[in-house]
DNA sequence: AGACTTCATGAAAAGGTTTTCAAAAAAATA
DNA sequence: TATTTTTTTGAAAACCTTTTCATGAAGTCT
């Protein structure tokens, strides 16, 4: 922090207006000068100081994320998209976790506040209550893989509900009726949504008495395994398991692996978010594809018009992506001798 | 931007000067006074803007981290560990990704100068040449998994290339004599040691023809299955396959899948970096588990350190975290018909 | 009680930039 | 040439804090 505007327009010999002007060109100035100012600046190695600029501005150039956690495939596929969108848009971004949860939640609101212009949330475990009391920020907030109704902001999400339905439908037709359902985090939406796809689908083939089938589970690898160990302890022995995520198949896998119970062909499994890695377990996991990385450039283009002030007064958007099932070996028995899923 | 520090004041019906102390109590001040000031920022709902602050203080309580890309396991398991140690410290984080470009690098450094107090940076295809051209900033960096030498700056890597070294003699030791060995992108200086450490392990065991048994990869699954349709047509068929990463080795598994080849049985294969996805391979990935996570928060710290001039007369640190071999059944014929690697 | 120290408080400067406003210089018009 | 218009430039205000300095009040000591 040592060579300020001051120290340029001493060196080219002109005022600090004259200075701003040529950085900014914002006005026109003589070219002799311009040419003056410019190699000054370059000679003193001069770089702006962007606190003193937002200070005048009222802008930062940055976006500020706030998801649960940053590591694992599904958020960080939702960060990859969010990069790629923000630097197209020459935003810097700012990156803050929750872990799920609310202290860490506000105090990242707070720290995000003012040092970037705008936000996108993604806040599963935001309830209706919670949601209230966000404590309120000036700037033009999206939320993403979150429930919030009363609220005037955008929201992005995927079709959780459908897209479990289908699955679970997949797996009615394949002949299933015993189809057990590890949930993910009690209080999180999107997981509520699937565990809602699940029964309904359930309920529509008349299978009603659907909760002795339902296990909780957290979206880990780990809670599936033990759910899984749960699920086999049962009598009549459920024909198929579907977990709420990925991560949860693939410990359910683990679980029937150390069991010796072959999959399919004993149990199918199914899993949610169409990880790349469900390609590579064993067999390869049928899931449901949401489109991550979608969301996150959808979110970050939708919260540029809303700073450039194109949406002034647009309703908040309510947008659900449309999700795809993915059919593989671990639920489709005759697929099992057949290749790989297509490699691209 | 609305409420400011004049508000309060004017609100609690006492100087600037007197809510600043009281809210970052800096003096004492009497306890009505306090109590009025307190009520009045809550009341007006006043949060303190970052940008005047950091204009005086001359710090702003974020760090910057720099890496070629945000998603994958490796770069989001990295970050997590950066995100971990940050938020305990309480700073925010700013993040930039230069797809190993150049230009993007460059306009990455230019944003987050002065935006935050210091910088870790990933770079590993950052050449000597480069290095030196790179601009200078005021705020300290860390580089991690970088080949930099001829500047003052703290440096944490892998030891790729005892990593390497050791895979390859895992390999030799299994009997295998042509291994081929799959390359990462030719300018990263990581690829490059593991590169070396695959070359020094074959020299050592007498064979020195190793240059038509090396192909070049790009650390993408894509670029592995390509090279490895490659090695099928070579005439003596190489026996192994050593990727210089686990997703260049999870898209040889793909390729020899398809081609109907048996792992390890026909082939062996072995990856770098022991992704948590390995273990879901057909077989389990045999790869050399780096500390990624472990990367980012010993980064953190030792920026962290910096920045409270903890090390204001050290040396610049030299430090090579050590990695695991990982030994799975994609090399290890005996293991086939084992159980899963340990599920954790 | 007088001199001196401690304490709480406010005024003002500083930090680095952008932008408004006015002045000066140059060009254009009569 | 005198006057008006246009163009270029610099001075200063504004943005919002923190911090130094000075002031006045209260408390302490002989």
């Amino acid at each position: 922090m040592r060579v300020t505007i001051r120290d340029v327009a001493h060196a080219a010999n002109v005022s600090i207006s004259t200075v701003s002007r040529v950085l900014n060109d914002t006005c026109v100035v003589s070219e002799d000068k311009r040419l003056l100012v410019l190699e000054a600046a370059k000679n003193l190695n001069y770089r702006p100081n962007p606190a003193a600029r937002s200070l005048l501005n009222k802008s930062t150039g940055g976006l500020g994320v706030l998801l649960p956690f940053v590591s694992g495939e599904f958020f960080s596929e939702f960060l990859g998209g969010i990069d790629e969108a923000a630097q197209k848009n020459d935003f810097f971004l700012m990156i803050s976790t929750s872990h799920r949860h609310q202290d860490e939640f506000r105090a990242a609101m707070r720290a995000m506040d003012k040092r970037v212009d705008g936000l996108i949330i993604m806040a599963p475990e935001l309830g209706a209550e919670d949601a209230a009391s966000i404590p309120s920020l000036d700037e033009p907030v999206v939320f993403v893989n979150t429930n919030i109704d009363q609220r005037p902001f955008d929201v992005i999400n995927f079709d959780n509900f459908g897209g479990a339905h289908a699955l679970t439908r997949h797996l009615l037709e394949l002949g299933h009726h015993r189809i057990a359902h590890i949930k993910g985090p009690a209080d999180a939406r999107d997981a509520q949504e699937r565990t809602r796809g699940y029964r309904m689908a359930m309920a529509e083939s008349g299978i009603e008495d659907v909760v002795a089938l339902e296990f909780q589970g957290g979206f880990t690898q780990e809670s599936g395994h033990a759910a899984a160990n749960r699920i086999l302890q049962m009598d009549p022995r459920p024909s198929a398991i579907m977990a709420a995520n990925d991560y949860s198949a693939m410990g359910v896998l683990s679980a029937l692996h150390e069991a010796g119970i072959s999959v399919p062909k004993d149990v199918a499994v199914a899993g949610f978010d169409g990880l790349a890695s469900g390609q590579f377990t064993v067999p390869p996991l049928t899931s449901v594809r949401v489109p991550v990385r979608e969301l996150g450039s959808t979110a970050v283009m939708r919260l540029i018009d809303r700073l450039h002030g194109k949406l002034a007064d647009t309703a908040p958007l309510r947008l659900d992506l449309p999700v795809e099932l993915l059919i593989r070996e671990s639920t489709s028995a005759k697929a099992v001798h057949g290749r790989t899923p297509a490699f691209e």
